[in-house]
DNA sequence: GTTTAGCAGTCATTAATAAGGAGTGCTAAA
DNA sequence: TTTAGCACTCCTTATTAATGACTGCTAAAC
């Protein structure tokens, strides 16, 4: 561990870095925090640390900058939680005073924290496995094609259009309806997921009918939580120092495309269960490795059914993001049931 | 208008340019297009064509590059539009074996504009004005939070959560939903919101409902034609040499994520009814000066619905993307189709 | 033992200069 | 009307030199 002069050392050095972009060195730590040690001696204090992993030399004649592991130790020993300013309280108050579909809120919770941060913003959609088959309905659109709808207890609606092999009557999808709402309504969105899996399906339904259901529970289930997120921001990663380099943005902009990788990262937070932080080369990603994630999760009646997060250089200021993202995450909470509830 | 030698000189600038990415010199031309002039008659010639618009010289010293002028004479008038190869022809036939839903359909449209091209893909949502309203259904959620949903003959689904102010019954919302369908079954969505509008609407209906239903014709008429839309291929761009400069970069991008910018210009392709090619400053967009967009329109049974397009650098080959766009919107007409007939 | 002043050495950054090359416009002759 | 020839312009690249910011090390001071 580290004695009390090295954390103090290591962390000025993180926060200033943080703060001026340019490489710290012992000159600049003696004079403008008046630490009572001379330079030199932080210069050996800070070679230590440069030895031991925490900090980085990027050319012999350069200062410091933090490396992964130095920026986690701050992250989990050093800094100092900040509570949301005032600003960010009333931006949001602000942001949110319209009522919005549930669409358009985790759009807008995407917006406002790419927004209030300038990095970019990113929102998982919510996952169904846990929610509950409301209804069923079957549309006649024109001869031999209907579209099948699902609802679910959360409120999400998904259909399908299914060609029909033979001309169907009003009163045949009717019972058709029937049948399938009384055998899977409210029922768990996985179990009729299995249910039809194993065939566990009502008689005299047509193959083509139980097979769209099928074929949509598998998107909600299995695709939607690799695809379904909303990004928000990318444009405005330009506005930080690590990003002028084109190659670097090159980089970055492959994988925010690609959502699927972004998806899934923000599925394990989900999984997490918490507030995560994945810095540097932690994220598994080497396109990323000059940037942080935040994510948290969010939920709804006290299930977790989603998540979010925030994606900016690694060089950002921890102390007020994680508030951020954390308060985010209950603000979307909340405003979800807002939407549920009475 | 310009003498023969004029065009063919301005042809072959053009074309080489779009080839080499070089300002054209006099030489260059003289000597790799063995045109029987010598460079100086060509230089004359060449001076002519930038005092009337259609090149310009980077500087003093440099060769001559086509103005916004002079694509848009070649691409009226001097080009041979290419036939599809081969090649596109069998990737369009693999990408599209598939059967897919309309939503990925569209998605898949623009991924494969854009992957041909490495340019970026559009494609704008079905404009639902002259679709009709299939059905309603109100499916309650839980205890005065019921969901509205709305099928429309093109297959689209929307819905929204309403919560009403009063607890229902399970017949009462049967009988709303019967006298819902009853006024407004079968006629044209833009009919109906109007009808909602001058509140000529059944009696005994909620409140909340018909509020509810009029929003949700707000948003699909309204709003997605400005928002609606699927891009693919951003990070494409980078592979292109008018793109190494951060602040190109940046301006376009930031022009991409605001969609309702891109959703206005295939929006008014739409309007135009064909296919559309803009040039550079044509557009409208500062930020987009050094690109090009082409668009063309996809319909469903004889009637226009949407617009799909390409945007990518000016120096492109005009006698090919021309053909992919066309080609592409006839196959997304054709696939759409499919899915709705039989 | 710990701290510090002093100094040599390293490396990035910037500016200045020079050399080379590509291409034009103009003039005068064919 | 066309073309050869030449002076001139401007971009690009390489080279060099000067500057400045830091460090690591050593030896002296505390």
């Amino acid at each position: 561990m580290l004695d009390e002069r090295k954390q103090k050392i290591l962390r000025i050095t993180v926060k200033d870095y943080i703060e001026s972009a340019q490489p710290v060195s012992s000159r600049v730590l003696a004079k403008k925090y008046h630490l009572g040690w001379s330079p030199a001696t932080i210069r050996n204090e800070m070679a230590d640390l440069e030895e031991a992993g925490y900090l980085i030399q990027p050319h012999t004649s350069a200062g410091r900058i933090p490396s992964d592991r130095g920026y986690r130790f701050y992250v989990d020993f050093l800094m100092d939680l900040e509570p949301l300013p005032q600003e960010d309280i009333e931006y949001i108050n602000y942001s949110f005073s319209c009522p919005l579909s549930w669409e358009n809120l985790l759009e807008q919770v995407a917006e406002v924290l790419s927004q209030r941060t300038s990095f970019v913003g990113v929102v998982l959609f919510p996952q169904l496995n846990s929610a509950f088959l409301k209804s069923i309905e079957l549309v006649e659109l024109r001869e031999n094609v209907i579209s099948l709808i699902m609802t679910t207890s959360t409120g999400v609606v998904k259909e399908r259009i299914i060609k029909l092999s033979y001309s169907s009557q009003e009163f045949e999808l009717y019972s058709i309806k029937e049948k399938l709402n009384k055998s899977f309504a409210n029922k768990e969105l996985q179990e009729v997921y299995w249910l039809l899996l194993q065939k566990k399906v009502p008689k005299n339904i047509p193959l083509e009918i139980y097979q769209g259901l099928e074929q949509l529970l598998w998107e909600v289930l299995e695709k939607e939580k690799e695809e379904g997120i909303f990004i928000a921001g990318i444009s405005r990663i330009f506005k930080h120092l690590e990003f002028q380099d084109i190659n670097k943005v090159k980089d970055l902009l492959s994988v925010l495309e690609e959502e699927k990788t972004l998806a899934s990262l923000l599925f394990s937070a989900f999984l997490n269960h918490g507030l995560t932080i994945l810095i540097g080369n932690e994220i598994g990603i080497s396109e990323l490795s000059d940037c942080s994630i935040i994510t948290t999760i969010y939920s709804l009646r006290d299930s977790i059914i989603g998540a979010l997060g925030m994606i900016g250089p690694k060089r950002m200021k921890y102390e007020r993001m994680l508030t951020f993202v954390e308060v985010m995450g209950k603000v979307l909470s909340e405003k979800l049931s807002e939407i549920f509830e009475k």
